[in-house]
DNA sequence: TAAAATGTACAACGAGGATTGTATACTCCC
DNA sequence: GGGAGTATACAATCCTCGTTGTACATTTTA
């Protein structure tokens, strides 16, 4: 494990701040803005570190903002991890949403808005570029994190954006665009297609058991696919 | 995060093991079988807890070994859990060649096989229950990892499994059962699809980058799938 | 402008945990 | 049966980090 440059003293990453007064950097603003500063803080340090490696001390540093001030807003580290889960979550869905919208609202040629969807889905969205490396740490810490938290994270987030994918796709095959026995499935099988660049390796998720339909549904496609 | 029972004094999860003493449970045998024995506990420690929650006192534990003797057989924990990894990795890409072996050696009727290895694929291995964890924390711990372990990993584990598979299909296209243009791509869509059951989210891989082309397949296999 | 909120620096507490040294106990081989 | 190699228990070291108390500064608000 590369040991990580020490923090609080001197940041990491950019280098842009270092030994630099908390009071100069400090933002604007009263309760809110405090609040939202550490949730950004946090999530960058989060996604990076992981939730055991980043500190509070840490935390404070990159949001501009003293450790005590951060116990004053969340009650502690673990709460502030689910509320940091919930709020990019939340930002990030509504791309998605957007997106989903953008694309899917008005077809007039399949394919090439289909292309179009699936290069806007795996475009690298840099506002929210830590979001990827948050979700991973979710998943490694998932057994550590109550079922409440994760739940709560997974309609925020992921399910939301699947529902409201596979409403777009159900319409569409209303209007005879696609032939999709069950949109869900088959909004599943979109994301993990189109972003299947993004994926390096397999991952887990013991929330669902309807394993056999779905592998039979992802052979199917598999075989219409590259069986012709 | 829901505190975990604190290990190395009484075990957690089955509670088989409480305040057994280490001289009671010690594996028989010399050097090989120790290591054998830590490599198996960190296994489960890691997957279960993740890198820095796993302490050496509950891997020696799990183990039945000392801590001393695990300072024996590996440098440091870094080091012990860059081995679990491979460890890990190795044996279960075992277990997937020996399954694509078996399913695609010889086939009769396309659909039927492809079913039957589809189930095969998301079939849990009961003896190899921790790897999926295992890979998370890998994934969620990539960044402070160093590149060279991260790589072997991948050459032992999935991308050997990939290309096994990748020509496997290669293999059924000269024999006239499949349409292949790209049998990496379609590797990867085939164990995408497959376990789209396990797969609860989207997780990242910035070691690729054709991530236009993968889009463009993506998308055609989707099409080819649900617009008939 | 002064009280009330809120934020900050600083220091302290206490727990957990990686790593190492050491003296003692086992095991295996000759 | 005894020595070499290995394992064990135990304890000590040293460090990191979450959390809290406190006195002082700043900002907001009425």
């Amino acid at each position: 494990m590369a040991s990580v440059a020490k923090e609080g003293q001197s940041d990491d990453a950019s280098g842009e701040v270092r030994f630099v007064r908390q009071y100069d950097k400090r933002p604007q603003g009263g309760l809110a803005e405090k609040r939202a500063a550490i949730l950004e803080g946090g999530l960058k340090a989060f996604a990076q570190h992981g939730y055991t490696r980043a500190t509070i001390d840490s935390i404070a540093f990159r949001s501009g903002v003293s450790t005590r001030t951060i116990y004053n807003h969340f009650c502690d580290k673990e709460h502030l991890f689910q509320e940091v889960i919930q709020f990019s979550a939340e930002r990030v869905a509504q791309a998605y949403l957007a997106i989903i919208d953008r694309y899917l609202r008005k077809v007039t040629d399949l394919e090439d808005d289909f292309l179009d969807l699936g290069r806007a889905w795996v475009e690298p969205m840099p506002e929210y570029a830590d979001h990827d490396a948050l979700v991973r740490q979710i998943l490694a810490e998932a057994a550590h994190i109550p079922v409440a938290a994760i739940r709560a994270w997974q309609e925020a987030g992921p399910l939301r954006v699947r529902r409201a994918l596979a409403a777009a796709l159900r319409r569409l095959a209303e209007l005879g665009w696609l032939h999709v026995d069950d949109p869900e499935s088959a909004a599943l099988h979109f994301t993990l297609l189109v972003s299947a660049g993004q994926h390096p390796h397999r991952q887990i998720a013991p929330l669902e058991n309807r394993t056999i339909d779905l592998v039979a549904a992802g052979i199917r496609a598999f075989l219409y696919g590259y069986a012709r």
